[in-house]
RNA sequence: UGCCAGGUAGUCAAGCGGUAAGACACUAGACUUUGACUCUAGGAUGCACUGGUUCGAAUCCAGUCCUGGCAGCCA
């Protein structure tokens, strides 16, 4: 699918491979396992294995987890488990934490280049002698110290004789760089604490800028993507890659994140949501994660095609969420039965039906798809359609469905025609009389008179009840602070309707896809919700046509 | 106000010197056993602005303006 969309980085891998400069392409999705993934994690993980798969090459999945404060296994776990629902093999798995040991090497190397040095500045006095965008900073008293002592300083590090934070490793490169990143980074530093795959082995761990694009180099990685936000850092990751003698040389290369209007992606506010039980947890249907989605009813071809038609580029884009909503129908447009269900019941009497009498009809399954057959639904006396099918007032020209007067086609059914609204004696409205045409029945070929609309119904003698859980997604409509965000994310966009499915839905399987009537998505998922019934409102029609 | 990167319709986005693709959204209409789907029609005399080079510029050059990123022992 990514043959027919065009970016900048197929053509320098295209033009790459073509001079030679390359003779494959290997990339990686490098996570730190600090987070659930989200739909804007799906842009890097689809470029990445989309763009080496088109051209015949492999992607590797790499926790990046050189900082272990802030990681868990969890996540480790349930990135996998994401990357396996979007269908992505990874060529191998590894860990940032696999290459220490190589990694440990390298650092020797460069001191003994006379390019790095051990460094005793304290956190703040770093930060006071590296100076700012319009001062240059000032070296370090320690970074003239031999090769001799730095390599004895380094190895007491790594064995443990020094606190956290006592001392680091830094490279020597230039403390005057109008690149700040570049004014003698911090290499390595000390943590004293328990890694989740490397256990007590290390209480030195070395930084992103130092590891990644070493670990880039180990595995022969030929183009390393990374967000918008490392472009500063890319001449220190030559850097790296140039002094540490590495057999091969990757190169990065920057695109810009993707964004969804109004949608809330920020790590800390989803954590928050879930600490706070604000949701039910990270796959919690209103949320934007990848395990959100899935509850939500997306699928994974609709994630990967919405990724691949927003396009790349190097401007961080926000694009609005109909887009996704828009793949979504497409992925199931084919695929999907399209069972009726009623949300809010309203009780209607077909008065020139025989009473006791229940016929059996035949409904197409998705009329643009006949291979997905047909089942059979019944129909009788007495039903029930959407109250917001159904407009007691008198409707204006661009209602297409049911009022009095009006005559509507019951899917896969009969025309029926109103008569009398029945009202409570609290002034609500009891139920419809209405009377059918028996010539009009579906299949027919009926054709004399043309319906105001057609209109879902299920049969009172065989639907199911059934209960809806209609939520929101969490969304925004504006820059929200730390402030405010919980009361304007307003986490309570569930509603639950008591309404029905029709008979033929008694067999429903856990996470099947059903393109209901409104064209919403019904899922159901057995480990977290059992018979859970999710309507996803967002992907419903516009109600108020006519009122 | 230092360095870096960007500015093409409401939102994304192609184009890379030859006279503005496509998608979503929107509007109008046709069709329809979902107001869905499908189909038809509609949008930039214009590519941040101003000059310049050229037969010809969104594409090249210069200047200006605007936006984003960067001063963690985070990634």
């Amino acid at each position: 699918m990514i043959n027919e969309t065009s970016n900048f980085i197929k053509t320098i891998m295209k033009n790459e491979l073509e001079s030679g400069v390359v003779d494959h392409i290997l990339t990686r999705f490098p996570p730190e396992p600090n987070a659930y993934l989200h739909i804007g994690h799906a842009r890097a993980i689809v470029t990445n294995f989309e763009l080496a798969k088109y051209f015949g090459g492999q992607t590797n999945l790499r926790f990046d987890d050189t900082n272990p404060v802030k990681e868990d296994a969890e996540y480790v776990e349930a990135i996998q488990k994401d990357l396996e629902w979007l269908g992505y093999v990874p060529r191998i798995v590894v860990y940032g934490s696999s290459y220490f040991e190589e990694t440990y090497e390298k650092a020797i190397l460069l001191i003994k280049k006379g390019l790095a040095f051990v460094c005793d500045l304290s956190q703040e006095e770093i930060s006071q002698y590296r100076g700012d965008d319009k001062t240059p900073g000032k070296n370090s008293p320690y970074r003239n110290r031999t090769i001799e002592e730095n390599l004895k300083l380094f190895k007491e590090m790594r064995d443990g004789l020094y606190p956290n934070g006592s001392k680091t490793l830094r490279a020597k490169i230039d403390m005057a760089s109008p690149n700040i990143n570049m004014r003698d980074p911090v290499l390595y530093r000390i943590i004293h604490i328990n890694h989740h795959q490397t256990g007590d082995k290390w209480c030195i761990y070395p930084m992103y800028d130092f590891a990644h694009p070493l670990q880039d180099s180990f595995e022969g990685i030929t183009h390393s993507l990374c967000s918008l936000e490392y472009e500063d850092h890319r001449p220190l990751y030559d850097w790296v890659v140039n002094n540490c003698e590495v057999a091969h040389k990757p190169r990065q290369i920057e695109f810009g994140r993707l964004g969804i209007t109004n949608m809330i992606m920020s790590k800390r506010y989803l954590k928050q949501l879930v600490d706070e039980n604000l949701v039910v947890g990270y796959d919690d249907p209103r949320m934007p994660t990848l395990v959100g989605l899935r509850r939500r009813g997306f699928t994974p071809n609709a994630i990967k095609e919405f990724i691949l038609s927003t396009g790349l580029s190097k401007i961080n884009s926000t694009v609005d969420y109909e887009m996704l909503e828009h793949f979504v129908r497409e992925d199931l447009k084919l695929k999907t039965t399209r069972p009726m269900a009623i949300l809010k019941p309203l009780k209607v009497v077909i008065t020139n039906y025989p009473e006791n009498q229940v016929e059996e009809l035949e409904a197409i399954n998705n009329a643009e798809c006949l291979e997905l057959g047909s089942r059979k639904i019944t129909f009788s006396r007495n039903i029930y359609i959407d109250q917001d099918d159904f407009l007691p007032e008198k409707p204006n020209k661009h209602w297409k469905r049911f009022s009095v007067g009006l005559e509507v086609r019951l899917m896969h059914a009969y025309f029926i025609k109103c008569n009398e609204i029945i009202y409570n004696e609290d002034g609500s409205i009891k139920e419809l009389h209405c009377t059918y045409d028996p010539a009009t029945k579906s299949g027919t070929g009926f054709n004399e008179r043309k319906p105001n609309g057609t209109i879902q119904y299920v049969d009172a003698a065989t639907c199911i009840p059934a209960q809806f859980n209609i939520f929101e997604p969490l969304m925004l409509d504006a820059k929200v602070s730390s402030e405010n965000f919980k009361e304007r994310m307003n986490p309570n966009s569930w509603t639950k309707l008591n309404g029905f499915v029709e008979g033929s839905l008694k067999d429903t399987k856990p996470l099947d896809h059903y393109q209901f009537v409104r064209c919403g998505y019904y899922v159901t998922d057995k480990e977290s919700s059992k018979d859970l019934l999710i309507f996803n409102q967002t992907v419903s029609l516009k109600s108020s046509f006519g009122k």
